[in-house]
RNA sequence: GCGCCUGUAGCUCAGUAGGACAGAGCAGCGGCCUUCUAAGCCGCGGGUCAGAGGUUCGAAUCCUCUCAGGCGCGCCA
C-alpha cells in the first residue's frame, strides 16, 4: 500500500514535470506518515513542503500541482487532501481496509512477522549473572528484556541465538569455596570470622549444609588446597542450578550456556590465542610487566590491561576471545544486554571488536537500567536499589510470570523501572497485564458464544473455518478505527525490532485492547443479524489473533477465559 | 574533573531518522451492570515538553550552554 502511494506520487511529479507545471532538480525522497488525528487521512505526504523552495511556489501550490497529476487510484484510494501547510492526505477505503482482516486470520501467528533480518544471524547474550548468588530483580528484567529482544528479531526473519555467559573462571569462584567452607565449619559449631569479600547469603548456608549431610566433618582440618575445589565446584553447580531452575521457571531458554572456561581449555586456549593475535597485530603490546590493549586507538579513553603483572589475565581478556569465539561461530552480529552500570565498558569492547576486524556497529550493546521496588508506592528494602536484594523469584512468586514479565517491559530498558508489587498484583483494569489478556479471553468467549448460537465460523477453541465472509456490514468510521489499529500491528513488530525497543509492544496492545474493550461494549458481538455477525466475528478473530501474536512475544500468555 | 543516560500532566511513563492543536495509564471528581464475563465502558479537570540561546517554512525531537538526578571512570569481576 505504501509502495503504490509513493509510486502514486512520484509518478505525479513526473507528470507534473514533464507537462511544465512544477520544477525540480532532483525528484525528491517521498516520505509517508501515519497522521496522529483522524481527521488528516490515512497516509500522509509532506513532499510539497520540501519542494516549496526549489519549485519557487508556495506548498499549498505544489501540493495542489501534485494533486491535479496523481494517477487514477479507484480502490486504494478515495480521495485526497490539501490541509495544513501543504500536506497530502489520503484516504483509503473502506474496502482497502476490512480486506486486511481475513489476511490476518490467514497468517495466523506469522502476522506481523518480516523476512528482512534473514541475512544475520545474530547471538543476543543476556542475563550471564556471576554463579554466586540467585537472581535478583534486576538480572530478571535483563533476562525478559534479552528473551523478548530475541523475539522481536525472530520475528523479522533473524536467525536468532540465546546464550548465557557463565563466569566460572577466577577469584570469585575460590571466594565462593571459601565462603561455602565458613558455613560448613560455622554448622560443625566452629567460630569462624568471616573475611570481608566472602558471600554471606543463607543460600551459602544452604549448601554448606547439604555438603555436612554428606559428608560430615571429613573436610575440617584440611589444608585449603585439598577442600576448595569440592567446595567452589559444589555451590557452583547448585547455584547455577538454582538460576536455570529460575530462568525455566521464567519462561526463558537458552540456547547455549557459555562457560568461560571453554577460553581457557586446551594446549591453545583460545584467551592465549586472541592475546598473541592482537600483539601479532600490533594491537596489544607490553608494558610495566603487563599486556595491554590499544583501545585508545579506537575511541576508547584508556588502554585496557589483558594480562596483569602477575600473569594472571583479566576478565577483559576473557571477553575479548568470547567475542572473537562469537564471531568466529558465524554471528554476523551480536548483542548483549548488560546491567547499565556496566556501560563505562562498551567503549573498549566496541574497540576490541574493532581490533578483532569487526565493525564497531556488529556489536550492539542493550543497556537495561535498575529496577526499584515499591510496594503501595513506598520503597522496597527502604532502598532505590532494592532491586539487588529481592531475588526474581520472591517477586514472580508474589505476582506471577505474566505480569512480572510484562512490567518489566513497559519501559524502555534504558530507563529506571519503578515496579509496584501491589499494582503487579491486581486483577483489575488498572493492571495492564490482565487488562490486555481479557480482551484476548472476550475474543475467545464470543467465538464460545457464537459456537452455541450456532455459527460456524470459528469453532469455540478459536480456530477459522476459512470461510468467505461478506465484510461491507464494518464499513463504519468506529469499525474501520479498530481494523486500521490491527494494520499497524506489522509496522509496530518492524520498528520494535529495528529500535531493539521491547516497549514498543506493551504500548501496543495497551492500545488496542482498550480499543476493543470499548468497541465491544458499545457494539454486539453475536447478535440478530446474521450477517453483521458472522463480519464482527472475523473482526473478533482478527483482535485475539493480533494481541496473541503480540503477547506471544513477549512470552507472555494469552488465556482463553479469566 | 571527564564520559554516558535521564529531565514531558499531581505520580509512572509513551512520543525524538523534525512536521499539522503534546498522548496514555494511574491518582482525583462524576456517571454506567434486566445486554456476548464490570478483570469492562463513558465523561470532567490537569502540561512554560527542566531553563536559555541557535538551526529550520516548521523543534518535545537536531546543535550549544546552564541547572537537576542517576551511573561509570582499577594490573576488580
Amino acid at each position: 500500500m505504501a509502495t503504490q502511494i509513493s509510486d502514486m506520487i512520484r509518478a505525479a511529479l513526473g507528470n507534473a514535470r514533464s507537462a511544465g507545471a512544477l520544477a525540480f532538480d532532483a525528484p525528491p525522497a517521498i516520505v509517508l506518515e501515519s497522521p496522529k488525528q483522524a481527521a488528516h487521512g490515512d497516509v500522509a505526504c509532506p513532499v510539497a513542503l520540501g519542494l516549496a523552495k526549489q519549485a519557487r511556489r508556495s506548498p499549498r501550490d505544489v501540493a495542489q500541482v501534485i494533486v491535479d497529476h496523481l494517477p487514477p487510484m479507484e480502490g486504494l484510494v478515495d480521495k485526497v487532501e490539501i490541509a495544513g501547510p501543504g500536506f497530502l492526505n489520503f484516504y483509503l477505503s473502506a474496502g482497502y481496509w476490512t480486506a486486511q482482516l481475513p489476511d490476518i486470520l490467514a497468517a495466523g501467528a506469522a502476522y506481523g512477522t518480516h523476512a528482512w533480518g534473514a541475512g544475520r544471524p545474530t547471538m543476543v547474550e543476556f542475563v550471564s549473572a556471576n554463579p554466586t548468588g540467585p537472581l535478583h530483580v534486576g538480572h530478571g528484567r535483563g533476562a525478559v528484556v534479552g528473551d523478548v529482544t530475541a523475539n522481536l528479531l525472530a520475528a523479522v526473519g533473524t536467525p536468532v541465538k540465546r546464550e548465557y555467559y557463565v563466569n566460572d573462571v577466577g577469584n570469585q569462584m575460590n571466594i565462593l569455596g571459601r565462603s561455602t567452607h565458613v558455613r560448613y565449619l560455622q554448622a560443625l559449631g566452629q567460630d569462624v570470622p568471616w573475611p570481608d569479600d566472602h558471600y554471606r547469603g543463607d543460600y551459602i548456608k544452604d549448601i554448606a549444609q547439604r555438603i555436612q549431610d554428606a559428608d560430615g566433618d571429613r573436610w575440617a582440618g584440611l589444608p585449603e588446597a585439598q577442600w576448595l575445589p569440592h567446595f567452589s565446584a559444589t555451590a557452583y553447580q547448585a547455584i547455577l542450578g538454582e538460576i536455570r531452575d529460575e530462568l525455566d521457571r521464567f519462561g526463558i531458554r537458552f540456547d547455549q550456556w557459555y562457560s568461560e572456561r571453554e577460553l581457557y581449555r586446551g594446549d591453545d586456549p583460545p584467551v592465549q590465542r586472541v592475546i598473541d593475535g592482537l600483539k601479532a597485530a600490533g594491537a596489544a603490546y607490553e608494558q610495566d610487566g603487563a599486556t595491554w590493549l590499544a583501545t585508545t586507538r579506537h575511541g576508547d579513553d584508556k588502554d585496557r590491561v589483558m594480562v596483569r603483572g602477575n600473569g594472571v589475565t583479566t576478565y577483559f581478556a576473557s571477553d575479548v576471545a568470547y567475542h572473537q569465539d562469537k564471531f568466529a561461530r558465524g554471528f554476523a552480529r551480536v548483542i548483549d544486554v548488560w546491567g547499565a552500570d556496566h556501560h563505562g565498558y562498551i567503549g573498549r569492547m566496541k574497540a576490541a571488536v574493532t581490533m578483532l576486524g569487526r565493525d564497531p556497529d556488529d556489536l550492539t550493546v542493550v543497556l537495561v537500567q535498575l529496577v526499584s521496588l515499591l510496594r503501595d508506592g513506598v520503597p522496597v528494602a527502604m532502598s532505590t536499589r532494592a532491586g539487588e536484594f529481592v531475588t526474581l523469584k520472591e517477586v514472580t512468586d508474589e505476582i506471577g510470570v505474566d505480569a512480572t514479565r510484562f512490567f518489566f517491559l513497559t519501559r524502555k530498558s534504558d530507563a529506571q523501572l519503578e515496579f509496584d508489587l501491589e499494582l503487579a498484583k491486581q486483577r483489575t483494569a488498572d493492571n495492564p497485564v490482565y487488562y490486555i489478556q481479557y480482551a484476548h479471553a472476550r475474543v475467545h468467549q464470543l467465538f464460545a458464544k457464537a459456537a452455541e448460537a450456532g455459527v460456524d465460523l470459528f469453532k469455540a477453541d478459536g480456530a477459522f473455518s476459512g470461510q468467505t465472509v461478506d465484510l461491507a456490514p464494518l464499513h463504519d468510521a468506529e469499525t474501520l478505527a479498530l481494523v486500521k489499529q490491527l494494520a499497524a500491528y506489522p509496522d509496530v513488530v518492524d520498528d520494535a525490532a529495528r529500535e531493539l525497543a521491547v516497549h514498543k509492544i506493551p504500548y501496543y496492545l495497551q492500545e488496542l485492547a482498550a480499543r476493543f474493550h470499548a468497541y465491544y461494549y458499545k457494539n454486539r458481538f453475536v447478535g440478530d443479524d446474521p450477517a453483521l455477525t458472522r463480519a464482527r466475528l472475523v473482526l473478533a478473530g482478527a483482535v485475539g489473533q493480533v494481541i496473541k501474536n503480540g503477547l506471544g512475544l513477549l512470552g507472555v500468555s494469552a488465556p482463553t477465559r479469566m
